[in-house]
DNA sequence: CTAGAGTTTGAACGACTGGTTAAACCGGCC
DNA sequence: GGCCGGTTTAACCAGTCGTTCAAACTCTAG
C-alpha cells in the first residue's frame, strides 16, 4: 500500500508535481481532461481510467475515492494559480501591463480548458462541502489581490489630489471589478459570440483607464523629481 | 398516450402553468426543488418522483426523458423571468427605484433557490447543447435589457451636457454591469459572508449613483419647464 | 352499461456506477 | 535463490441509473 501522502514524501519541494509518480500524474491529467470536456456531472472513474490508459481500480488505489480525486484536481489548480499569482506579484510593471498580463493568462486558460474546469469545480462545490472548503479560500484570496491593486491605484489618484467620494471605496470598486471578471468567465464558457466582443470592448476600456492612471503616476513621479531638483 | 404538447392544448393562454395538470406540475415542482438542493449532477428521476409523491415511471410518461424534464424546468424559469421583465419594463419609476426592485427580486430569488437552479441549469448547459440553446437566448435578452437601461441613463447625462469619453460606450458600461451582476450571483451561491457584505456595499454605491442621476433628470425636467414658462 | 382514451402502477431491463478483493507482477535487498 | 513492499490486474460486488412495458385503474362520451 502506498503511503497516503501527508505533505508528500519529497518533503519541502515546492513543485510537488514532480514526485507524483507517473500513474498518479496520468490519472490527474485525464481527470482534468474529462472535467474540461464532459463536465463534473458526467464524470466517470472508468472513463478517466480509459482516458489515462490505466486500470480503473488504480484510481481508488492512488486516490482514495472519486471525491478525493476531484479534490486533487482542485489542489493542483490551486497550486498553479498560487504560483502564477506570486510570480505576477513579484514582477514589475505598471497597472496597464498587469491588466494586459491578466488578460493574456485568461485567454490561454480559456483555450486550455482551465476556466471550464474551474467552473465545473465551482458547480461541484455547491453540493460538496469538502470541495467548497478548498475552493472558497482560493476565490477569496484572488479577490483580496484585486482589492489590493485597487487600493494602490486609488493611492496614486489621491496623491494627485483626486479622491473618490463615498460610497465609492476601494472595497466597492474592487468588488465591481472582481465580480465583473467572474461573470465574464461564466459568460464566455457559454460561448455567445456577441458576449466575447462586448468583453473585449469592456476590457479595453479598463485598459485605457489604467493607462491614463499610469501616465498620471509617471507625471507625479516626474513632478516630485523636478520639485526635489528645484529645492 | 397524452398528446405531446406543441403549444399547449389551451392554445393562446399566456400563463401556461394552469393547464399543466396536477401530476405534471407536481413533478416539475419536485424537479425544481431537487435541482435547488442537490444540484444537477446528483439529479435522479427516482428521487424527483419520491419528492413529488408520484410513481417514477410517470416522469417518463409526462415528460419524455430526464433531459426533457430539465428543459421543462428551464422553460418555466424562462417564462417566469420573461413575465417579470415585462412587468418591470411597463412599470414606471426612476432608475434608482428600478435598481432597488431588481435587488429585491434578487434577494427573493436567492432565498427561494431560484438563483441556484439557474446556476445549475447554466452548468448543465455547458455539456448539453439542447439546454444551452434554450438558456443562452434568455441570458442575452437580459443583457440587452441592461444595455437599454444604460442607453437611457447616458441620454439623460448627455442632455445635461455630460458625455462620457470613448471608449466608455453604453455597450461597455452595460457589459460591466451585467457581468458584475452575474459574478455576484455565482459568488453568493458559494456563500462567503465577506462577499455578501461587499456586494451590499457595491450595490448601494450603484444605487447612490442612480439616485444622483435621477436628481439630475428631475432638475433638467424642471429647468425645461421653467424655460418654457419664460417664453 | 360499455368502449375507449388517458393515467397510474409495479416490475423488470440492461447498462453503468463507485468501490473492493485476491491474486499476479515487479523491483531491489538480504 | 527467496522474500517483500509497492504496484497493477481482472473479476466481482451491491447498488443506482434512465427507460420500457404490460396490466390495472379512472373517467368520460356514447
Amino acid at each position: 500500500m502506498e503511503k497516503i501522502e501527508a505533505g508528500e514524501p519529497g518533503g519541502t519541494r515546492l513543485l510537488a508535481e514532480a514526485d507524483l509518480g507517473e500513474t498518479k500524474a496520468k490519472i490527474l491529467d485525464a481527470a482534468f481532461r474529462r472535467l474540461a470536456t464532459e463536465g463534473y456531472a458526467a464524470l466517470s472513474m472508468r472513463e478517466i481510467a480509459r482516458d489515462a490508459g490505466v486500470n480503473h481500480a488504480l484510481i481508488n488505489y492512488h486516490y482514495r475515492s472519486k471525491d478525493q480525486l476531484v479534490i486533487a484536481v482542485l489542489d493542483r489548480a490551486n497550486r498553479r494559480l498560487l504560483e502564477r499569482q506570486q510570480r505576477m506579484y513579484r514582477s514589475p510593471g505598471n497597472f496597464a501591463e498587469k491588466w494586459a498580463a491578466a488578460r493574456r493568462f485568461y485567454e490561454s486558460d480559456l483555450a486550455s480548458g482551465f476556466v471550464r474546469v474551474q467552473a465545473e469545480l465551482w458547480a461541484a462545490s455547491l453540493a460538496n462541502p469538502e470541495l467548497r472548503e478548498k475552493f472558497l479560500p482560493r476565490l477569496l484570496a484572488w479577490k483580496r489581490l484585486v482589492h489590493q491593486g485597487v487600493v494602490e491605484a486609488l493611492a496614486i489618484l489621491k496623491e494627485g489630489g483626486v479622491a473618490l467620494p463615498r460610497p465609492f471605496t476601494a472595497e466597492v470598486i474592487a468588488c465591481w471589478i472582481s465580480e465583473f471578471w467572474l461573470g465574464m468567465e461564466f459568460s464566455d464558457l457559454l460561448g455567445a459570440p456577441e458576449d466575447r466582443a462586448a468583453h473585449k470592448a469592456a476590457l479595453d476600456a479598463m485598459q485605457k483607464l489604467l493607462e491614463d492612471l499610469d501616465a498620471r503616476a509617471r507625471r507625479q513621479a516626474g513632478g516630485a523629481k523636478a520639485k526635489r531638483k528645484k529645492a
